[in-house]
Parts: structure tokens; C-alpha cells; sequence
DNA sequence: GCCATACTATACAGGTCTGTCTAGTATCAT
DNA sequence: ATGATACTAGACAGACCTGTATAGTATGGC
């Protein structure tokens, strides 16, 4: 069965603009299919309702983050590689487009055991491996819990208080603890 | 002007329930007033719109923040005076009714120069200046920005992931932080 | 040529949202 | 007892929401 019908695409990439910016239940569906130039029926041809729409949003930002993660892996090891990722967020702070953390911010306005909310839990269990395998750390460290809350603070700082410096700082603390 | 009329404070309180639990936008009036056992009209006769209930459920999150940060830089000093901040949060987020933090959550629901996205704004100066003020720090130190990111990784953490040990991750680096 | 597929455009149903309005009640100071 | 104040109860307007239904178009395989 094929996916990638172009109203498909158009519908996904339009819902991750609003969405980002305007928050997931202050956008309307009508919206939506304006931005992407396509019809109603369209989006209920390709999609089961506007939950399925969110998820889809949310399982491209998963897709973009994974593709993220394994090119850091293939290309360094240790506190170097965490030490990337956090370079990367702190690139992403400073860009003008900055939208914050798609995940948490979903979190606020999505049921914890709904579609969108498994999707959520996929990508924090995603990070976690990601910090795991770079410094050997054993699931329920406390240095892994460390490393995603400066994950989240990095985030939650740099997009609320619009401040990517919060980033850098995160970071410098990162290293720390990827170091001891 | 009196403010504290009964139909005033019970439409804050029900407010405050239900926008922690079920976020803002998910929550309309008539399940506020019904939470409430009030009338629509006392809340047009207190409040001149969503918007502004909105904002007092914010405001009281901030008076009782505050309250909690005086009770603390009346008690102690230095260091200590950020452990024992993170020793709040902590037992915060263990506890059952824990919706994390109310500021960065509404942030993702509110506009940004709205009369509740000023409060929020408010809330970061004041945490800053708690931090500043208990570690004789200046305004624009990195530190400062690690405190804050701590904070928010905590919350966002410990509220997405369900897990209050992120609190304790991020109170153990605090102390590194407050004690370089 | 034929027909399935994917699309567009638009009207509509049924619900929910915020906010206004009317009408009536209870309390309390003067 | 009169009148101001704060309240209750509920109908209503108008907008917006999600989702469905109807009707027509364009394309491409066979």
C-alpha cells in the first residue's frame, strides 16, 4: 500500500508547520488542508482522523531524530558523540525557526496512552539508548536520567524563555557528566 | 474592590484543577463553572474572558511559588538554599497528583506576549533571581542558565516520563553546579 | 475506450466553544 | 422597606470544530 501519495506528504509537512508553531489543538483540520493546498477528503482518504494526522506529524519528527541520532553513531564514539548531539540542539536553538521539543510540548496537549502519546514514550526510550550505548551505561543509571534532563531543560529553556544559550549550558553540563 | 468574592476564588480553584490535569485548551468554560458550582455569569462578572481566568490560575501558581521561594531564603543560605529548592520539587513530583510545571506547560498553550504569557515570564525572572540571589551570582552567568535548565529538565522530565527520580538527577547536578 | 484511483470542491450534520442576555433570588446596609 | 450587590439558572447567538456525503475531474494501466 502505498504512503507517499503527494496530498499525503503536503498534509504532513503542512501539520508539522502549524502544529510547531501554533500547538496541535489550536490548529483546526480546516487550516491544515489550506496549507497544504488539498481537499478535505483528501486528508480523510489518507488519514483516519486527526489524531492519525498528529501521530504521522509526530512519527516524521521521530523518523528526522532517529536519522539524526545514527549519523552521530556511525560517526563518533563516548563523550564525543554525546558531546554532538548537543552541538546539533544547540544549531537548531539559534535558527530563528526554533519550535522547542516537538515530543514535550505534544505531551501537554496529547492523552499520555493515545497514539501520538506511544510515540512520545518511542522517542524518549530512542534518547535513552542513544546516551546508553555512547558511555556504556546500564538502564536506571542515574547519569542516563541526567542526560535527558538536560535534554529536556535544554529544550524547554531554549524555546520558553527564548535564550539558545540555554543550550551551551545544558551542554557544558553534559559533558561533565558524560566525562565522570 | 473586593476580589475574593466565594464564586471568585472557587472559579480559580476549579481552574486550577482542571487546566493542571487536562491543559487549558482542552478545558472549556462550562466544565470550569460546572467544577466550580457557579453560574457562567459570576464568571463574566469576575473575569472579563477565558483569557483572564487563564491568567489568575497563573498569578496563583506564582503566589504560592513564590511564597515557597521567601519561605526558603528565610531559612537558609548559599548552597543550600538551592538543595533545599530541589528537595521541594522532588517531594512535589513524587506525589501521585504531580502535573509538573505550570508555566513551561501553559507556554506551549498560550501566546507569547499575552497577559498569561507575561506571568510566565515573570516566573523565570523570578527563578532566576532566587538562584542568583542565593549563590551571589550576576545576571547573565552561565550558571544562572544551568540552574534554570536543571529546573525545567526536572519538571519536564519527571511530568512526561513519569518518573520524580529526574528530579533527583537534576538536584544532584544543581549541587555541582552551586558548589563550583 | 474503459475503469479504477486519487484527487478537488463544497455543502452539510452535529457537536462544542466563548461570550451575552434575560430573569429571578438572597443578602445586607441604610 | 428599599435598593445595591452578588449570585443562580438557563436560553441564545455566532463562530468554530471534526467528520461525512455528494458530485465532478484528471490520470494512467489495460
Amino acid at each position: 500500500m502505498p504512503t507517499s501519495h503527494p496530498a499525503r506528504a503536503r498534509l504532513v509537512e503542512a501539520a508539522t508547520q502549524l502544529f510547531s508553531v501554533q500547538g496541535i489543538n489550536a490548529t483546526g483540520i480546516d487550516q491544515v488542508i489550506k496549507h497544504a493546498g488539498v481537499a478535505k477528503a483528501s486528508l480523510y482518504n489518507n488519514f483516519s482522523g486527526k489524531d492519525d494526522l498528529v501521530t504521522a506529524y509526530l512519527e516524521r519528527q521521530l523518523d528526522d531524530f532517529i536519522a539524526l541520532l545514527r549519523h552521530l553513531e556511525a560517526s563518533s564514539y563516548g563523550t564525543t558523540r554525546v558531546d554532538q548531539l548537543f552541538q546539533c540542539l544547540s544549531e537548531a536553538a539559534a535558527k530563528r525557526s526554533f519550535q522547542g521539543c516537538p515530543f514535550s510540548k505534544a505531551a501537554v496537549e496529547v492523552a499520555p496512552h493515545s497514539a501520538p502519546g506511544r510515540t512520545i514514550k518511542r522517542f524518549y526510550a530512542r534518547l535513552e539508548a542513544f546516551f546508553a550505548d555512547a558511555l556504556d551505561l546500564e538502564r536506571g543509571d542515574e547519569r542516563l536520567r541526567q542526560l535527558v534532563v538536560l535534554y529536556d531543560g535544554a529544550m524547554t529553556s531554549a524555546k520558553v524563555r527564548r535564550d539558545p544559550r540555554s543550550v551551551d549550558a545544558a551542554a557544558s553540563l553534559a559533558r561533565f557528566v558524560a566525562h565522570a
